[in-house]
DNA sequence: TCAAAAAAAGAGAGCGCTCTCATTGACAAT
DNA sequence: ATTGTCAATGAGAGCGCTCTCTTTTTTTGA
């Protein structure tokens, strides 16, 4: 099955002579490299390599005439040599847990493309669970990216240590670090959960609750402390804290089923992602038969694309996903110039709520 | 809140003088090198290399030695030294127009994890725009990638010519290339459709119809094809083929609005993909009034998770992801090992439909 | 007119690894 | 004692690039 590959092979014998498109290499990459390119234009190679390089002296001809050259050879710089050489690699890890999650894939898919054009490379580590986890953060380090993009919670101590001492940066993407040196870029969640408090107080409610992603992600605590705060701050009783097990759909399924007895006693409900508030609404729809908003007001936060469905038409608390991905990308673009990033951490004030059809007016 | 952690940095101070675990290396990347251990030892480089690599001669106890004194250190191989020596990568690159979309994220969540378990990591290029994407493949073949899978429709002959010429085997996910000499993973569409015609027709509709993505991506044209075939085969009218200007929601959306006229003369429809399915729902529902299934049966493909929600609870062909993810690992890790793969398209069988609540029995 | 400065080009040493080839013993075969 | 074999190790040449240091060429100023 293996051993038959005859046509290939062929070429090798045209290969003698007057070839001048495919220059030297005997069995590099099968690539033009700039060597290739010093002999066939009679120059040295340190000269080629200038041609590409900026604030290099070289004369604005000898760089015209090897980047045309460099053109038609079809030349395309070996990353791998490169970053050998200068200890730079433009690579961007990004450790992801769900990728497939609507917020983290629409992060992902404006992140990925904003770091192309920056001209740098990402990749990309799956930061499932914990214990594979750190392995995959070996593999990560072996490229010695010049940041890593964290997305994920469940970072170990040891890890941390390992890339500090690498000399990685760590940026974490809407979550807090408790290590003082990493960088990070969140926004103001409890701001914004204040908000929610005050929509909903405003409009009428007086029984508030709040879905907890039940785990101690920094966002969900944040939601929570804002939303409870600016709870009691208005003189209302303290909301109602509803556990869930994580920040999914399912979960919030779940969060409904369990909830049941609880739902007399609260006419509002903030939930720590919209997946939740998805899952929790749909669920109590369907088993308690619940009326939304009219029994119970349910606000979301993200506002992933899902909540503007008019299937779902989700009021929500929207995260600024836009000026995230730009303030990480500020940070990553200096970093990776080796410039000092003062602040570490970025916070994004709230872009405010998107009032739509889970949430009444009851005054 | 940050600030106070005195136990770590406490063992910078014992680091003057006798500590061996500090290895020589004196502007390198920061990391300890084979190098270093081989200083350290006082055996050579090559022995040491060798500890590392398999199939090779070296005596077991040379070998522990190494490796013992290697963890100790915290060595950790350079993958651009050893990419740059071998010539081998263990790199994949993927090429993903929307990354932002359930059915692509939710593969994109498999194969990294799947990837990283082969010992390989995946590097993520957004394949957006046909302008962009000619650099972005340029920016991926600089990384000479063991293999690159795409999932986008939209490579130019230009850059397929280019990859080959590289000698980066291209892998087709999910779409048929024109490339004879492209690899593929697919599954049997015209199959899958044909179940779903008959399906419908099973339950007695009679007037089926077929929304198509309006474009000439493989995938729709076979769920076309094999709809339409089977349709006609059972002796009835070919289906009506509706158009749309994609694969997403806002195209169902906008597909509905469009066929409003359309819908008395039919009584089922198949669409390209689960969004559109959806988007076309939940426009028909909100503007039209539409009843579905009663007045109208939709089936989807590919049974993304918001298919089964019970806001959603659509009938749907389910993509065999699973399968399709497997078979691409399979060929990735042969092609990684040079070996030859044949046949170079596979086609997985379809799973079958699961019937929820948007078709209708009729008898 | 000629030295001094500036501009341009060349030489060559790495970066950290792999891999081929050469060298060294140990031990069995002659 | 001599040769051959084989396991184990060592030496060293790349891989394709960057970057420092020289050397060569051109420009400039008194």
């Amino acid at each position: 099955m293996s051993n038959d590959r005859p046509a290939i092979s062929e070429d090798a014998l045209t290969d003698g002579t007057a070839v001048p498109t495919r220059a030297a290499g005997k069995r590099s990459y099968g690539r033009v490299t700039l060597k290739d390119i010093a002999l066939d234009l009679d120059i040295s190679l340190a000269t080629v390599a200038r041609a590409f390089q900026k604030d290099t002296i070289i004369s604005e001809e000898t760089r015209q005439l090897v980047l045309r050259r460099a053109e038609q050879l079809g030349y395309r710089a070996n990353v791998f040599a490169r970053s050998l050489a200068t200890r730079k690699t433009r690579i961007v890890g990004v450790i992801m847990s769900s990728v497939n999650s609507p917020i983290y894939s629409e992060v992902l898919a404006k992140l990925s493309e904003r770091i192309h054009r920056i001209d740098m490379s990402l990749m990309l580590i799956p930061g499932s669970y914990a214990q594979d986890f750190d392995a995959s953060l070996q593999t990560l380090m072996a490229y010695s990216p010049d940041a890593i993009l964290v997305f994920s919670g469940l970072l170990s101590e040891a890890a941390i240590e390992q890339a500090k001492h690498a000399g990685v940066p760590l940026i974490y993407f809407n979550r807090v670090s408790r290590d003082p040196d990493a960088y990070g870029v969140g926004c103001d969640n409890e701001a914004g959960a204040a908000l929610v408090a005050d929509l909903l107080i405003d409009s009428g409610h007086e029984r508030l609750a709040f879905l907890s992603s039940g785990n101690d992600a920094t966002t969900n605590i944040e939601r929570m402390t804002g939303f409870v705060e600016r709870t009691r701050m208005r003189g209302l009783p303290a909301p109602k804290i509803i556990p869930a097990t994580g920040f999914s759909y399912e979960d919030g399924l779940n969060a409904a089923l369990a909830a049941r007895e609880q739902l007399p006693a609260i006419d509002s409900l903030f939930c720590a992602s919209d997946l939740l508030a998805l899952g929790f609404a749909d669920e109590a729809r369907r088993r308690f038969g619940l009326r939304i908003p009219e029994e119970l007001s349910i606000v979301g936060c993200q506002n992933i694309a899902l909540a503007s469905w008019s299937s779902h038409d989700l009021t929500t608390l929207c995260l600024p996903i836009e000026r995230m991905v730009d303030e990480t990308l500020a940070m990553l673009s200096s970093l990776s110039q080796g410039q000092i990033v003062e602040p570490r951490v970025v916070r994004v004030p709230s872009t405010g709520i998107t009032e739509r059809g889970t949430t009444a007016r009851k005054k």
